[in-house]
RNA sequence: GCGCCAGUAGCUCAGCUGGAUAGAGCGUCGGCCUCCGGAGCCGAAGGUCGUGGGUUCGAAUCCCGCCUGGCGCACCA
């Protein structure tokens, strides 16, 4: 907000009187928790009372003395506990938001920091050996919001899923279609070791046998696997449909074989000295960068020969790098975080000037699913696990994701069925639609479009309840808040800021009338704004937010 | 054994990157319907922030030890 601009800048101006030099950028502002302490704080005096050598209510008062800010801005300034300055906004000022959020439309909240740099955030790729299921879930719904949140601080965002459709599973995957083949064709054959017991292969085998009248047996490996990939590649794409992530890139690990990106990736590493023989397989020394162990990048004869998942990881990496993704994201299940230092140091070791933090990464905690007071148990290789289109069919687009994002990705999620499908208060994502709902059916009622109500023509003067001061300050925070959120990778401060805007909404229009009140055109300047914040959180997460309900 | 993550109200979780008296929902208890949607709102009770040290003006937040739980520790991905 502009009011937070200018104060940030005068204290960073006065601080310069006290010869101490800060960009403004550097002046910490906060909105205390309570109102007896002002609309904007800042600890600028507690911070800087090192530097001076002096007591920090002392620096306050210096400041404070110092401090020069417009006519209008501020009615009262206090310090206040150890040394904190707080500033009382004049009322004019703090109503000025609404003025700001509809002038910004469904562009409020947005900022630039990120220059339109290039980011790449890569976030689902699973395996193309069956349906997504609940974790794969989380991870679309967090990946699909971190991508939003940086798009809406500045950043040029790109989607991409990676597909490892090569690899010792996918050969797992392809003898388990063949078995079933067999089974069909009357001869039942033990599954291979490891292989996918799911019921959905048996529907691949069924469909193989019908688009392949010249193999009925089978027979031809290659073709078989190439077949379930492709059908496989289908259903994560319905899945993903039914749950509104759109990827801009797919990127098959098999193009970095075709390409011979990862060969020229292994001839890099040896060209650097980081590797050795031994065993007659080919190591990458990943304890001279700190790891426990080397790691095989190149597996001996006996094994196969082939590369190690490792190498064709950091062999991606590359590709992203080269690519211009100065920046990248991953965003993946903790139970993946050990390949974190691994491709980090992959592309330490080609020393090709990559950041050592390259890429980033996100990762998040396992789900559980519980319905009917029972948790719903997963165990993928019996092939009994709640998939995403399942819970989509269930429970609705729009309540899995909020589900999903309502929590930090480090700690662990209890997916309450039950919940996520009621129709009540009880339903955080409910909750906040209903405010949306009430705000859009004032509108309803009154016969106008929120978009008729030019904040020009009210009396803004006229919005002096507490419970009108805490939603304009509520709205007042959006952008701080996405920006927050967008840098530190974690949509979930995003629900719970519009869980409290939901709160603030609900109160305020259980307490006041706004049709037919001498308040009424500010009011409902008021109602488009909160309803105008609340679609852009819910839209930003991709989440719908309804008229009515 | 080693590594990563978590431990905050009876339950599920926030806590804005070190700030003021630690917050919300559910649950419990007590109130509120001639109303723009009661599918809602208001209030109360409820805390040794796992634990012991340390860092400093100030710690749920940062550092070290320990306890408990989850996940990982392949020439699988």
């Amino acid at each position: 907000m502009k009011a937070h601009e200018v104060i940030r800048a005068a204290l960073a101006d006065a601080a310069a009187r006290l010869e101490v030099s800060l960009s403004p950028s550097a002046v910490e502002l906060e909105r205390p928790r309570d109102p007896a302490h002002g609309d904007v704080a800042t600890n600028l005096a507690l911070t800087l009372a090192k530097a001076l050598k002096q007591k920090p209510r002392a620096v306050a008062e210096r400041l404070v003395a110092t401090v020069q800010l417009p006519q209008g801005l501020v009615r009262r300034i206090e310090i206040a506990g150890p040394g904190f300055i707080n500033f009382f906004l004049a009322e004019a000022q703090l109503a000025g938001v609404l003025g700001v959020v509809l002038a910004g439309g469904d562009r409020y909240g947005r900022s630039e920091v990120g220059q339109g740099r290039p980011v790449n955030v890569e976030f689902v790729s699973a395996n193309p050996t069956g349906p997504l299921h609940v974790g794969h879930g989380r991870q679309a719904a967090l990946g699909d919001a971190i991508a939003s949140l940086l798009e809406w601080t500045g950043w040029r965002v790109t989607r991409e899923f990676y597909y490892n459709d090569g690899g010792g599973q996918i050969i797992n995957l392809a003898r388990s279609v063949q078995a079933r083949i067999q089974e069909l064709r009357g001869r039942p054959v033990a599954l291979p070791e490891g292989g996918y017991h799911g019921e959905y292969i048996r529907d691949i085998a069924e469909h193989y046998v019908a688009a392949h009248p010249n193999d009925p047996e089978g027979a031809d490996l290659d073709a078989v696997r190439r077949f379930a990939v492709q059908e496989l590649r289908k259903e994560q794409d319905a899945d993903l449909h039914a749950f509104g992530v759109k990827f801009d890139v797919y990127f098959l690990e098999s193009s970095l074989y075709a390409t011979s990106k990862v060969e020229e990736t292994m001839r890099r590493l040896v060209a650097a000295g980081h590797t050795y023989e031994k065993d007659g397989a080919l190591w990458l020394r990943t304890t001279d960068f700190g790891d426990d162990k080397d790691r095989v990048m190149r597996k001996r004869a006996e094994k196969g020969g082939d590369y190690t998942y490792f190498l064709p990881d950091v062999a991606y990496h590359v590709d992203k790098w080269e690519r211009g993704f100065t920046r990248a994201i991953n965003v993946q299940g903790a139970d993946h975080h050990s390949t974190v230092t691994r491709v980090r140091i992959g592309l330490q070791a080609l020393e090709m000037g990559i950041a050592p933090g390259y890429p980033e990464y996100v990762l998040h905690q396992m789900v559980t699913v519980m319905k009917g007071g029972a948790e719903m148990k997963i165990s993928k290789r019996a092939g009994s696990y709640m998939t995403v289109r399942e819970l989509v069919d269930e429970v609705g687009r729009d309540a899995v994701r909020y589900f999903f994002l309502m929590r930090r990705g480090d700690s662990h999620l209890v997916f309450d069925v039950d919940l996520a499908k009621s129709q009540t208060e009880e339903n955080p994502v409910f909750y906040v639609q209903m405010a949306h709902a009430r705000m859009s059916g004032i509108f309803r009622v009154a016969g106008r479009e929120p978009a008729s109500v030019p904040p020009e023509g009210a009396d803004l003067g006229t919005l002096t309840q507490p419970e009108e001061t805490e939603l304009l300050k509520e709205l007042a925070d959006f952008p701080n808040l996405v920006a927050g959120a967008a840098a530190a990778l974690e949509p979930h401060r995003v629900t719970s800021y519009l869980e409290g805007v939901a709160r603030a909404a609900h109160a305020w229009y259980h307490k006041y009338r706004v049709l037919g009140e001498p308040q009424e055109a500010a009011r409902l300047v008021l109602a488009a704004a909160v309803r105008r914040v609340l679609a852009n959180g819910l839209h930003l997460l991709g989440i719908s937010a309804p008229d009515r309900m």
